[in-house]
DNA sequence: TGCTGGATCTCGCCA
DNA sequence: TGGCGAGGTCCAGCA
């Protein structure tokens, strides 16, 4: 690790240089203008900022505020350094889209180069997919006449996050959220009932056994929304299509199933 | 500023307390392990990252990939730190929703503390609220019949992005996006259309000089979806609902208003 | 505070 | 590479 206190422009190129070979994860903190020119532009007075570099490519410009960046650039991106009218100046650019971001001192107050090693993998409880594990383990969970059949089956609005019939043998489509939800999740359940029901509502292997009769007799297809609740407006959408709406949170399922 | 290179526990606990009292911006690079419990919960193992603590209560831990922080804690977080088996500890919680995030160190490597001051404001260019002052600037960008007549028009399922009529007098619903939309934009175009034929179309002085004639009865509403570009399932849900497709760029737009 | 939708969203997965 | 949806999304604006 290497650190500077208010080096000289050429000092801060020089080691900086250094570092971006190096693929060090550098900080530099120090007075700056920064500008931005890619899916949006922006520009960013004088002020005193913590600007991080990741040999990955990411770049972060952070305030003394806010948990996001003022301003970005994704991994993947090349970083460049130069010394422009007396001035450190960090470039960091990428291809597809196109954009750019510059980054002007006119002070550095400190800079660091480190060479961070992390074999970790952060393990995390509580996802959707935790959810859906849980449904699938006890699916009354959901209803009492709820039978899944598949998880993320295909339909043409987009895969289904968990599938299944009810006790009449009527297809169900299940949506599952980890949160509480707004009028967009009921959207999204809206397109995949919408779909199944297009589609016949049957599996694969119905479609080909019927394929010799008549034409499909399209079966109503239920919706049902898991999530810990819903709001207002979601739970009128909800009353409107006519689905059901299946009270469940994930740190509490994951609780009980521990 | 201050810094510290390779205190023990108890010189790290000190600075770091009195840059927290002080409300610095602080980094510490070292090697921990962070747990995080609250809306989720997750563990991290041992191994080196940067950790930045914000005086409005934002936490970051980065490991040397992605622009997302491996773990963080929102601005409004309490921060904390103490001592414990020989090691420094930061905590940070938040009360609704209750969560906490710890943070052991096995190894500080560095402690930073800054006092930065940044007055300046971020100026963009190319938002969706750009979009909006483009087409209520110059109508025709959306289609040549369009006749804007209010902006986040309210309707029971929210406000309607821009809201007008066509030639034929019908309303018309417009939902911006700045960028490329998939089929949930056409979802929220189809809410908002659905919510102003169920009210009957009409502004609010319509409704009250209609109030002593017949029932009202309900116009046809026209949508439209102004994008740069639209996905293929997205196209065909438009095509489905007879929605209308303007392709407009905010970044275009822009060079052209200037 | 809760609701709603934007964001240079980011990120992972899959065709 | 683009499409699609999840996310501890974050964040601003408004009721």
């Amino acid at each position: 690790m290497q650190t500077l206190r208010s080096p000289t422009p050429r000092e801060a190129l020089t080691a900086l240089s250094e570092a971006l070979e190096a693929d060090a994860l550098v900080t530099i903190y120090g007075q700056c203008r920064v500008a931005y020119e890619g899916r949006a532009s922006s520009e960013l007075g004088t002020g005193d900022r913590l600007v991080v570099l990741k040999p990955d490519g990411a770049a972060l410009v952070h305030t003394d505020e806010g948990r996001t960046p003022v301003n970005w650039q994704p991994p993947g991106s090349d970083h460049a350094a130069s010394v422009r009218d007396d001035a450190l100046r960090v470039r960091s650019t990428r291809a597809s889209p196109d954009e750019r971001l510059d980054v002007t001192f006119d002070e550095v107050y400190q800079l660091t180069a480190m060479q961070p090693t992390d074999e970790s993998d952060r393990s995390l409880v509580g996802s959707e997919a935790d959810l859906r594990e849980a449904v699938l383990a006890e699916p009354t969970l959901v209803a009492d006449w709820f039978e899944p059949t598949a998880t993320e089956r295909e339909t043409s609005a987009g895969p289904v996050d968990v599938f299944g019939r009810d006790g009449a043998g009527r297809p169900v489509v299940v949506e599952l959220k980890r949160r509480r939800v707004g009028p967009d999740a009921v959207g999204q359940l809206r397109r995949y009932v919408d779909a199944v029901e297009r589609e016949g509502g049957v599996d694969r292997e119905d479609a080909v056994e019927r394929e010799g009769g008549a034409g499909p007799a399209p079966l109503p297809v239920r919706g049902v929304l898991v999530a810990p609740s819903v709001t207002n407006r979601a739970a009128a959408l909800l009353d409107e299509h006519g689905f059901d709406h299946a009270a469940l949170d994930p740190g509490v399922v994951a609780d009980r199933r521990s």
